[in-house]
DNA sequence: CGGTATCCCGACGGATACTG
DNA sequence: CAGTATCCGTCGGGATACCG
């Protein structure tokens, strides 16, 4: 770290990752960014995540005002989980980190190819 | 997740984060991105980053392609890291994450101010 | 349905001492 | 200088059973 200038840079790119840092907080939020989703639907999307991890995620988020959750005294209940305005402006990261990866998958799958060749 | 393609997107999110999750990864590619550093320039920069645990991040890196290692034969040796092309390519993940980050510390900031006015 | 409670495990990462 | 070796804590997260 030269400066301090560069400590601010680098500190904010901490404190966003202590806010979609995890396994699963990234997968959530792209899975709401399509459509609000209630517990269940999550639980499906998410494939394999724990009820307890689960829970705990959707807490933190919606502490940090990323989800927004909406509980309706239906019977038996139903509760709604969404993005905020604020958790919208994620996309772009989303998106960026999302668009990295597919080029990360196609060069692993290329180096496979060329290994195969020989 | 409602189908395959679905499936794939988010598929490639959870990709890039097996390479750039970590406590230190997405530090150590920042503090890359302006220069070539030394291990020990590497160390300060990221304050309080244990040489074990830059070492294991560094070797990781390495073997994903990101940075680059070049070692010197001076007397004590000199090894210089630098970011690969592909891991370059991960600026613009960064600048947005960051973006975000700031964003992100002065809502808290902002709230802050307004609990202590009310 | 939408969670909580409980138990448990392994990986991540810190501290420190040491080495080629 | 640039790491490695060792030891150890903790914390995220899985599995499962249960609850309002």
């Amino acid at each position: 770290m030269k400066n301090k200038e560069e400590f601010i840079e680098i500190q904010a790119v901490l404190d966003a990752f202590e806010i979609i840092g995890g396994k699963w907080k990234f997968p959530i939020i792209y899975s709401l960014c399509q459509s609000k989703k209630r517990y269940n639907e999550l639980q499906t999307d998410l494939n394999g995540i724990s009820p307890r991890s689960l829970a705990n995620a959707l807490k933190e988020l919606e502490m940090n005002g990323l989800i927004k959750r909406d509980a309706f005294a239906t019977v038996p209940v139903t509760v709604e989980y969404s993005l905020t305005k604020y958790g919208k402006e994620l996309k772009p990261v989303l998106l960026s980190i999302q668009e990295w990866g597919k080029k990360h998958r196609k060069k692993i799958i290329d180096e496979i190819k060329n290994e195969s060749k020989g």
